[in-house]
DNA sequence: CCCGTCTCTTGCAATTCGCAAGTTATTTCT
DNA sequence: AGAAATAACTTGCGAATTGCAAGAGACGGG
């Protein structure tokens, strides 16, 4: 196991003390990586199931899969409630804290699509493809 | 040296080909890591000499500013423009591009302040101190 | 001329990444 | 029933990245 530290119910005491009290660090110290947003953007289109998570075209490793769920479910931004006991599966969701998201990735397609090139949002790459 | 491909002048070919035409993605590819976006806060702040950086209090490392500051020039966030010529001394300041980041840093600031405890803005800490 | 400042660069150990293969426990074929 | 497929992870390991510390080059001042 990578991480995660001891008691997951609460994020009381946090496992990385903050870089700064700056609220730019604090959140990039939880979002700070090439994945995890790309994991919570998956969760907003509705994906629950890990195997849907590794569908994405990015392509995500599942071994870094596996922690970055484990990370957001530490940190309170992901739910994970089993849908069925044997063996153990799990649906994971987005928390209110995780959803409050949205307004980020918001900012982020827009800034991509003006000025990354060969960007398109889901609905232009539908009508292209008809 | 590190990275940053030999001819930095203009952006056209891409170093790392997008990971998918996912807008998330890729602005991710140009702006997810741990560093990337506390710098560009630094330049939204007025920063603009490598020594300035330095002094936040995440205390970035000197290799990986350098690092940082390439690339946000090379893929056309910030522009370098000599102030003085004997030694060779730079200002760093966004460009358009990466002026357009704002918003993404004012939803990570909005979401930071509510959800991770211990954030506070400059406001807040200039008050505080007072 | 020696010292301090500023802006990076270099070395290197430790962490993290990403590819691939292995594991466990079913469900679906045949 | 036995074989094969599926789902969800875990494990191994070489390669890339991180972060700490020290070094280097070019002045400016005393």
């Amino acid at each position: 196991m990578n991480r995660s530290s001891g008691q997951s119910g609460s994020a009381s005491r946090r496992a990385t003390p903050l870089r700064s009290p700056c609220p730019v660090a604090g959140s990039l110290d939880l979002l700070g990586d090439r994945w995890t947003l790309l994991v919570i953007r998956d969760l907003f289109w509705g994906k629950t199931r890990y195997g849907e998570f590794l569908t994405s075209p990015e392509g995500i490793p599942t071994n870094l899969l596996a922690d970055r769920l484990a990370r957001l479910e530490a940190s309170g931004l992901v739910t994970r409630v089993p849908y069925q006991t044997n063996p153990p599966r799990h649906a994971y969701t987005l928390t209110p804290k995780g959803k409050d998201l949205k307004p980020v990735l918001a900012a982020l397609v827009t800034w991509g699509k003006r000025h990354v090139p060969g960007t398109k949002t889901r609905a232009e790459l539908a009508v292209e493809s008809a």
